[in-house]
DNA sequence: CCCGCTCTGGAATGATCGTTCCAGAGACAA
DNA sequence: TTGTCTCTGGAACGATCATTCCAGAGCGGG
């Protein structure tokens, strides 16, 4: 039962975050087994018999993606706080992580800008991931809208909808050269249009 | 001076589109020149003899969708009709396009997806078609509202970033599965959003 | 007719890919 | 120490990749 011999000597989360990076800046394809083996660490027998072939790396960093970057965007969106300070707050963050000198965009876009629609777990996860983002909007636009700080003449799920397309869109602005410019119209265009109000900071 | 010899036989245009289509669906590393071959319906070696090699070949099919879906959607920003009619066209068009079954999103926001900041070529392409987009939303929306159809506490350069990026996110939402009933929706807040009423068709 | 251009497709090249096998070294339990 | 598991990295495999070379055939102008 109890297993002898040589104990595992990396920190495998911190090994999949770097996979993740990579394939978060590089996308699936063109990030090849030599840069994955080389920035996360470990030697390339390790990387087969801890996280199996590329495609299953591929979707463990996929999933700890969404366990990590979208669930605390789904804190926020479901956290303390007025509804309406929450949305904000979310775009806010957006604005600054997307406008960075090196951003890398959003993973999740990433996937979906070149989702195979053959594979079915691909699909099935990302569905998911956007679904729950989509679902916590609506949850806190509607809140926002019973607590009279939003308009109420548009539907909580179409908005929220609407809200995911932005945040997207933005990420793919944000991979762009002249992002730093951009994302940040973008999001007091957003703001503005929802009537929140900016504070002067 | 007048070139003897064999003519050539096959239509360059029609060749480029159904390269366009193959990067469009498959992005550039997953698509093959095998693929590109069978696809374009011509030969191997007319392909390297024509477009080049196959960067140089991304690279104009890429030229070419700017010189045909994005110059259309220019046009229409551009063109007669009330201003207010012209932008809740170009959404209608997008959503109509980005429901469909089979859709493939958007060649520029999927060249965005994956854009190397190192290519220097590709990134100045993506980026002039993208400004030129943002400058005519910009245009547009400056009229809609000098002529009171649209609410004008909103800048025209900031709103047309940000109409932009709906429409990346839109392109995105499109390749997916639930396309057909994320895309209308998102749509739909966006011209509730704006102010933009709906008729009833 | 023949020359110059095009077309096509098979064959070969060299690189890179993901993946597996293997041998040696390291670390812990019994 | 011995055994068992892990680590690493070299070597090899087969597949696929983009690209080039080449030989044969098609077509039009001189």
């Amino acid at each position: 039962m109890c297993p002898a011999g040589r104990p595992k000597s990396f920190d495998q989360t911190a090994a999949l975050e770097a996979a993740m990076a990579v394939f978060w800046a590089k996308g699936y394809e063109a990030a090849s087994i030599a840069e994955l083996v080389t920035a996360m660490g470990i030697g390339r027998q390790s990387l087969y018999d801890t996280f199996g072939d590329k495609r299953t790396l591929y979707l463990t960093a996929l999933r700890h993606y969404g366990e990590r970057a979208v669930a605390s965007t789904l804190d926020v969106l479901t956290g303390p706080g007025e509804p309406i300070d929450r949305l904000r707050a979310v775009f806010d963050n957006w604005a600054e992580v997307q406008a960075c000198p090196d951003c890398k965009g959003c993973f999740m876009a990433g996937a979906l800008a070149q989702l195979d629609r053959n594979d079915a777990e691909v699909c099935a996860l990302v569905d998911e991931l956007q679904q729950s983002l989509i679902d916590a909007f609506a949850a806190a636009i509607a809140q926002a809208q019973s607590a009279q700080q939003l308009r109420d003449d548009i539907d909580p799920a179409e908005l929220a909808v609407m809200l995911t397309a932005v945040g997207h869109g933005l990420a793919l602005a944000g991979r762009a050269p002249s992002n730093a410019t951009t994302v940040p119209a973008g999001v007091r265009a957003t703001l503005a249009l929802l009537g929140i109000p900016v504070p002067t900071h």
